[in-house]
DNA sequence: CGTTCGTTTGAGGATATTCAATCCATGTGG
DNA sequence: CCACATGGATTGAATATCCTCAAACGAACG
């Protein structure tokens, strides 16, 4: 995966273009070099739900390692450079990139798990400032911390995220930016102390 | 898996005992062959989210095959009986059963990603019979679908599946009586007819 | 300069929660 | 065989949270 060999094409998606529609067979995975994309499920009446984010660094969709098919579709939610990595250059030889790629699949698994447990039991504000912190910690595993940590998302975006309206994650995101918790820049959102948003969420650490 | 060898030892929970702590190493799966389980996330204050139901023949937790490791707490919401299956005996040599078990851990995996909609998206009614055709649909599959299909879960329990309250968990399934979707026997659950509760969801089909 | 896309704000209403009781079946000990 | 304790289901009233509808606003873009 790490291979500096530059064989890899490099491909570029703009924003709302798709990496992967749901149905297709899929021969390669992505490393999203720059840009976000998302996983996402369509309802009949238009409403849309996330079930995935991927973030700069992450690999998408490593399970395509395993089914090499596509349950729901891909799309750049920024405009996206991504690195191509055929599944058949790894899948003979028991690589470490396979591994790689599995280890990726667990994180995904979990982090999963733990949306549901968000979803289920947090209330919007506490969705949020989980989603904020999510995000943080993510690029801070990824070598993608800026000073501060922004987020190119649109409150629509974060809305379909965390299941909740555009309407209403404007009120809660406009509360925690007269609280100092966020900025905004233009449309994009910066948190300046993420360690501080963590504390927020309501109702939420281990046990059991 | 399927091998009838009859050395894989069979094993017995009582309801609320755990088959898994979060934390602990695994060595073995578990085949359920009686009784329903799940993983959990308990909140600091006390609150439950389930994030995997086990039903009747299911594998539980197909990811240690990989991981070797319990994120979550499983634990046994009736009475279990269930066959203990040692990793060892299967990781070396690709079996079958390897195969076997990475099916099961994508289906979970495409699971909690439709949890994910319906927590995010669906009403209080349509996530109650978005589970209770779930349940019946995986029942099927199974092959333990008696007729007609029962439910032997508390209120509490689906309200830690579908992230409400116990008492609201009431009022929908009661409205779900009156309109002679579902029965009661005692405290067990009965959807008569299945295809008719599968129509009742709002809003959930495929798309994009 | 008019569109377009995204954000913001208000008012009103639907949905789900909270807090409390009550009910009911089951199981236990006397 | 009955009194009592227990766990779960049920109901009501009041409230909180979030949604819907509608409009206005602002920046970016062609």
């Amino acid at each position: 995966m790490k291979s500096g060999l530059g064989k890899e094409p490099l491909r570029r998606f703009r924003r709302h273009e798709h990496l992967a529609l749901g149905g297709e067979a899929q021969d390669r995975v992505y490393r999203l070099d720059e840009g976000w994309a998302c996983r996402y499920t369509l309802l009949p009446d238009g409403r849309r739900q996330i079930t995935a984010l991927y973030l700069p660094g992450d690999v998408c969709e490593p399970q395509w390692v395993i089914s090499s098919k596509a349950e729901l579709s891909i799309v750049a939610l920024t405009d996206v450079i991504a690195t191509e990595i055929p599944l058949g250059s790894i899948r003979n030889a028991s690589d470490e990139g396979v591994s790689e790629l599995i280890d990726a699949l667990m994180t995904n698994f979990n982090r999963q798990s733990d949306w549901i447990v968000s979803l289920g039991r947090r209330s919007a504000n506490g969705r949020i400032t989980a989603l904020f912190a999510e995000i943080y910690s993510r690029l801070q595993q990824n070598g993608r911390v800026r000073q501060p940590c922004t987020i190119p998302l649109t409150q629509q975006d974060i809305a379909d995220v965390v299941g909740l309206t555009p309407v209403h994650v404007n009120r809660v995101v406009s509360e925690l930016r007269r609280q100092g918790l966020v900025q905004f820049s233009g449309k994009t959102i910066i948190v300046p102390r993420p360690d501080e948003i963590d504390r927020q969420q309501d109702g939420m650490g281990l046990a059991g």
